[in-house]
DNA sequence: TTTTAACCAGATAAAACTATCTGATTTATC
DNA sequence: GATAAATCAGATAGTTTTATCTGGTTAAAA
């Protein structure tokens, strides 16, 4: 198989677009999460959980408890959740495996991977996670 | 951890692209192959020999055997190897992990992700293994 | 015909990733 | 207080990926 983001990462993003489309300040179960993007609800705790430390979700714990977003939406990148979960290793390592693989000892498909994944960064840096509300929504009716 | 190609994948493609740069027709022995790109011999036997199946590459058994291209290098693209190992799933799969993500239910990045996805699928395309025959001799010598 | 050097096939082991379970702690309400 | 509903923490289990082991088969050369 091959992946882009491990299954976490993507949950994460999910889990936390999700949140972008939710009032400010309202904070939302873990229960209503899973249960609207049909993901498994332990291993996205966990995710959820290592969000908070990142500083990127808060928790309210007890009774009505929840999370929701740490930050402005405008102000989380989704390269945040990337990197918070996956690391930025996809943007370092080799695509071949080689190892240093640099510009001054480059892997055969150095410099035509390297424009593709300079592009894939960029995007991933550019975009915040308020950009994604409407279709968001959409998506998640149709699931 | 997040990963575009597999370990088998990556082993994979390093294998083909050294028999790539081999004289038309002579065979290379699996232990010339590790012993150069550094990898795990027992592993990387294996992947031959299902890159032996998918006939883009074939073997020669017994003393002095060793594997070789069956194909001339100009007609071994990249995405041949990376089909012939991983398959194509990645090129199709939502980043996300959303279900059914298409057109008609796109996840929230479909389309800013289905551009980089199309490039990265057509550099592949047009990528045959030919093209890297000197990058390829100067990356293994300094290993 | 024996030896040697290679590929081949199946089983097994080790590691990483994904997922679940159990119980504890927190907090709002009755 | 007692109860209910939520997060939190640590242990465990299942699955996939990565890697190794053992022995068999093939073919060239002495």
């Amino acid at each position: 198989m091959t992946v882009i983001f491990s299954k976490k990462c993507e949950y994460g993003l999910q889990a936390v677009l999700f949140l972008a489309t939710k009032e400010t300040g309202t904070v939302t179960p873990v229960d209503e999460i899973v249960g609207k993007l049909n993901i498994p609800k332990e291993f996205v705790s966990k995710i959820l959980q290592s969000l908070v430390e990142s500083g990127i979700i808060f928790s309210k714990k007890g009774k009505f408890g929840g999370f929701a977003l740490a930050k402005a939406p405008s102000k989380i990148r989704l390269i945040d959740i990337v990197a918070a979960i996956d690391g930025l290793n996809l943007f370092n390592r080799c695509v071949l495996g080689f190892p240093n693989c640099s510009p001054t000892e480059p892997c055969p498909v150095h410099d035509k991977w390297g424009i593709l994944r300079t592009n894939a960064y960029d995007m991933l840096t550019e975009e915040t996670i308020d950009k994604f509300k409407d279709k968001t929504l959409s998506k998640i009716s149709s699931l």
